[in-house]
DNA sequence: GAGTGTCTCAATCGCCCGTTTCAAACCAAC
DNA sequence: GTTGGTTTGAAACGGGCGATTGAGACACTC
């Protein structure tokens, strides 16, 4: 019998075969990364991965051991592909070099939103852990750990800058929930955003011009 | 053949056998209200609901004809409870009668909040049109026209007396997704804030300061 | 008591889901 | 060419889902 145990420990089958594209695990991370990312956990079924990742059910709990499984590698490909990718916002210099809290905040909230409007794979990580907080897996609390926590941290720690206050105070810390569930919103609720403005576009323009909104929240000045 | 057609046309069942309590077509829309609240429509199955209104499974198709005209009725029905149930926020009252629009912003803001965080059935109706913004029912835009559209448009137009400004201006409208960004964020994120966040407590002080939190983001005084 | 319409119940249907099976195909090593 | 491990494919399994069935219980009328 040929189980998990079986297959490569080394992923050197990544771009294997040459003639056919990527191989199938290969295949299967990216399909899987985007799907999860537009619909979630629940809302993407394993047929669903296959069927356009061009190879047959088995191959999942072949090449991964079931779909939790792979929604976790998934997670972590995705991730790895963010840093890859070029990033969908424009970076931010100083003549200095120095970046002030100001300028940390605005960086911090473009990334976010320009991740959440892009299509492509570089938003695909972000999309994947905003949809978790709505839709959450059983892996919940080690994706929050792993994943959130610490990005929510570094946001409150800007914030106590910016805001001249402490890090654990009520106001930091509602800010930063305001911050993170108004990104949360424009990911998670994209039908009815649309329903409800259709003049609404979810590209980068509007992006810059929804952080801005954001910094002059908290009185940065645009 | 008994079909749907055949029942009470009007709701004279609704407390039919005093021995045995509300009848099974009430019991039936309270539990769903209070589930489809709890974990939106995909994450609660009519065996569920019927185990715990302790009836039937076939009920909910008698009664209601499918679990998705239970799920309308039971917004309907939770929609009606939550003008009939006391309020959980105070109400606001000034020496003229008359409501300054920061104070109609904060009534509004408050009342969303409050029942966001209340667990009665004063909630439900709210809680579950939040469910619905991020897990979409096929009935999502008629959800969205009936029931949060006017809100929406009412919060807008409030917002645009308080800032000034015109009701269809994008400073307007992002300032609104804002603060429904947030209540969205604290009704559908609550595993995630109460990992993220062990102190913090789904009460109404909660939702009070919560409320001045966001007046003070548009300039109110608290 | 017979008849009738209303409601409930256990059982079952068909469907989609994630998972498993097992034979066939592939491929490098000898 | 043969061998043996690796990967793929079609089919099926068990389970949960929403929906349906048909018999029975109940209340009411005549």
């Amino acid at each position: 019998m040929t189980t998990l145990e079986n297959r490569p420990t080394v992923e050197v089958s990544a771009e294997s075969n040459s003639d056919k594209g990527p191989g199938t695990r290969r295949r299967l991370l990216d399909t899987a990364s985007r799907l999860f990312a537009g619909k979630g956990y629940r809302g993407v079924s394993v047929r669903d991965i296959c069927d356009q990742a061009c190879t047959n059910i088995a191959a999942v709990n072949y090449h991964f051991g079931g779909k939790d499984k792979l929604y976790q590698a998934a997670l972590a490909h995705a991730r790895q592909r963010a840093v890859t990718e070029p990033d969908p916002c424009p970076p931010i210099h100083t003549a200095s070099g120095r970046l002030t809290p100001e300028l940390k905040l605005r960086r911090h909230l473009r990334a976010m939103l320009g991740r959440v409007f892009t299509q492509g794979p570089a938003g695909w990580y972000l999309q994947m852990v905003m949809r978790e907080l709505v839709d959450p897996t059983p892996t919940l609390k080690q994706t929050l750990d792993e994943n959130i926590a610490p990005h929510q941290r570094r946001l409150e720690a800007i914030l106590a800058q910016v805001l001249k206050d402490d890090a654990d105070s009520d106001r930091v810390k509602d800010t930063a929930a305001m911050m993170l569930g108004t990104v949360v919103y424009y990911q998670n609720c994209q039908p009815a955003i649309e329903h409800m403005r259709p003049d609404f576009t979810f590209d980068q323009p509007a992006a810059e011009r929804i952080t801005n909104h954001l910094l002059g929240m908290v009185g940065c000045a645009t």
